[in-house]
DNA sequence: GCCGATTTGTCCGTATGTATC
DNA sequence: CGATACATACGGACAAATCGG
């Protein structure tokens, strides 16, 4: 949990956005007055608004002040910017999520699974299926490809509790970051069998595609999330950048 | 266009990864020495690489340095993180983009209507169906709800052009941020004929709803893109953060 | 295991530019 | 025009992580 002083300020000054101590659509105090409040100096202060700035809870208006934009939205939303377990989104949403390992075995990448996964041919792997409950409905299929050298011991086990729970707790490992892929695919009989759909109604579903690297910068994690369309949801705040080609 | 110097230093350091004249899985020259190379500060070229991180093109580590992640991609995507116009990023893919207004009108804003897009019953909007075209083929469906007091004058002939520019060049409006959401709806008997597209087939499609935000704190907008789901991709980088409940 | 050098992370203070009112 | 507010940039200090001797 990072303990600075900015991402303290920046959580403080969220959590009274969302409470409505600062109203929407005004402005909140200006960045010399927080200075005073939180005896802190100005890049502290300018740092934490910039979180706010790309979560979309404010917008910064040079000469004017900081606009708070907050508008509750609804929780079933996978959030874009950060990269949470399952087990992490369903406590911060306060829903039960249960996990179900359907498929568990170990494997050696071929041509099909370098190219889908970008894992060379020849490495090593764990591959597993999973199914995500969320409130006692099977909502999520999750095909996941670890990188068996750089998690050893991986069972069955902890694959149903958590697996980055044992990553980075146990092997001591720093997950950095994630490239996702978000696309839309034909369902197969799987889904179907493991979703509870049928294709007369949604023939597609929604996949999260997603590379995960570690802080020795290999790619440690290959995973396919294949999401219900029906609660299926994203969310992202885009920031104008003014174009190159303006005058 | 930003000409600020940590955003110029930015440009130049992105351009050189996309080049490898920095190596893959490699670190880049330390902080002190890019600081020399581009005479500034620390904070400025900490800023910059700030932004590399976040586009997914670096990650840091403390004690060690900073290392090159860049793979190159498939173009077609819809990159997360910015607001671009459907004219801009063709331009930036370099495709031919083409917009056709299938639909222009005027109206007031209904209960149905509050719902949909949040603008109140009420409103006075302007209401726009367009087609874009890439590469010849009909790939994206909008519907357009735009602010009749924020917007005025807005004609069938801007819309076929840009109606981004018209804001941003004659109106001399600031588009600020855009929240959005990615879902996946059935289709319907109007994208089926204008995407050319088969129900027998994908029955489904990706679609973009997004609300956008002008200066003055205003939604000006409201979109719905319907996106052909064989053409639609849209990508993210995602930073881990320590997990609150972390020991 | 320890120490020192290197490198990134956080924080502070200050100065100047630019937009708003 | 002046006061206020955010944006950019500089320089310095110390903490924390990494690595080699």
């Amino acid at each position: 949990m990072p303990k600075s002083k900015y991402y303290a300020i920046y959580r403080d000054l969220k959590q009274k956005i969302e409470t409505e101590d600062f109203p929407y659509q005004e402005l909140l105090p200006s960045e010399n007055s927080l200075i005073v409040t939180y005896d802190c100096s100005r890049n502290t202060i300018r740092r934490a608004i910039g979180e706010l700035v790309r979560d979309g809870y404010v917008q910064t208006l040079q000469g004017k002040g900081v606009r708070n934009i907050f508008r509750p939205v609804e929780q079933t939303s996978y959030t874009i910017g950060g990269i949470e377990s399952f087990h992490e989104a369903s406590a911060r949403t306060h829903r039960k999520g249960v996990t179900k390992v359907l498929f568990f075995t170990e494997l050696t990448a071929d041509a099909k699974i370098e190219r889908r996964t970008g894992f060379p041919a020849g490495t090593e792997l764990y591959y597993l299926q999973r199914l995500h409950y969320i409130d006692g409905k099977p909502l999520i299929l999750n095909h996941n490809y670890f990188l068996k050298n750089a998690v050893p011991g991986l069972t069955p086990e902890i694959a149903e509790r958590s697996i980055y729970d044992y990553l980075e707790h146990t092997l001591h490992m720093t997950i950095v970051n994630s490239k996702r892929v978000v696309t839309v695919e034909k369902i197969t009989q799987i889904d179907e069998k493991y979703l509870e759909m049928n294709a007369d109604d949604y023939n597609c579903l929604a996949v999260i595609s997603s590379q995960t690297f570690n802080s020795d910068g290999v790619m440690f994690e290959y995973t396919e999330s294949r999401h219900r369309p029906d609660y299926f949801r994203f969310q992202d705040n885009a920031v104008r950048r003014q174009p190159e080609t303006a005058v």
